[in-house]
DNA sequence: TGCTTGTATCCGCCTATGCGGATAGGATGT
DNA sequence: ACATCCTATCCGCATAGGCGGATACAAGCA
């Protein structure tokens, strides 16, 4: 019971919540994008996506010098239930658009560059 | 967004799920039934029957001396994903199947004294 | 009007947690 | 080794929120 308090928990931030609903797509992204797309500090971005993973959201792999985080797949029933019901609500809401759309134009930008 | 939170938040701790666990079963309960099967102060399941109510999980309705707490039923989509998640869930967990048990206990004795 | 019962709120205390700048750590390339 | 980039953690500060005994409030009954 006490395992499962901590799953809301995690998700009882709207910080986190913007985090996964950016995740929501199957992708995995790094901090750097992740803080481009929200607007957000680094500390804050690092330290929320430190607490998804503790509370087993999320998971990470570091690549050269990136950590690149996405859903943890292994999850029990509750938390299937949970991401399912995200993937229904969560795209529909204004500010999960803007940081969708904040983070293409990011990653098209990185793309760009990558090529001059 | 934010206020998706909320509703997360509220589910994030131990007390106030073991409530939901209870309600889950679509009755309605008095403060003093739950404090009885939680065994805990009356003012700790008040308190958090207040939060679920300020969240929108729980409605409260007066009869004589009791307040009846249940399930909210006006709930939006993501609400009722959630609910049927919790339904699939908690009720396997054991503490919850404690709580239930000493309600019905409960519940029991006190129809029993009803009628001496 | 008291008395009892059920509930809500107040209180002081303590822990958890949010914030974001600053700093430390780790990986990479020269 | 050094500089650079990306990330994690530390820091002080502020607020939220948990606890449970004590108290206030509300409803019903004698």
């Amino acid at each position: 019971m006490k395992q499962f308090a901590e799953l809301f928990k995690a998700l009882g931030d709207e910080t986190r919540l913007r985090i996964m609903a950016l995740l929501l797509d199957g992708n995995e992204y790094c901090v750097c994008d992740l803080m481009e797309a929200m607007e957000l500090p680094q500390s804050t971005v690092s330290r929320h996506l430190a607490y998804l993973k503790n509370s087993g959201w999320v998971d990470g792999r570091r690549q050269k010098k990136w950590m690149y985080y996405r859903l943890h797949s292994e999850k029990s029933i509750l938390e299937k239930d949970i991401i399912a019901a995200l993937r229904l609500s969560l795209p529909k809401v204004q500010q999960a658009m803007d940081d969708r759309k904040k983070l293409v134009q990011h990653l098209r930008r990185k793309g760009a560059e990558a090529c001059s």
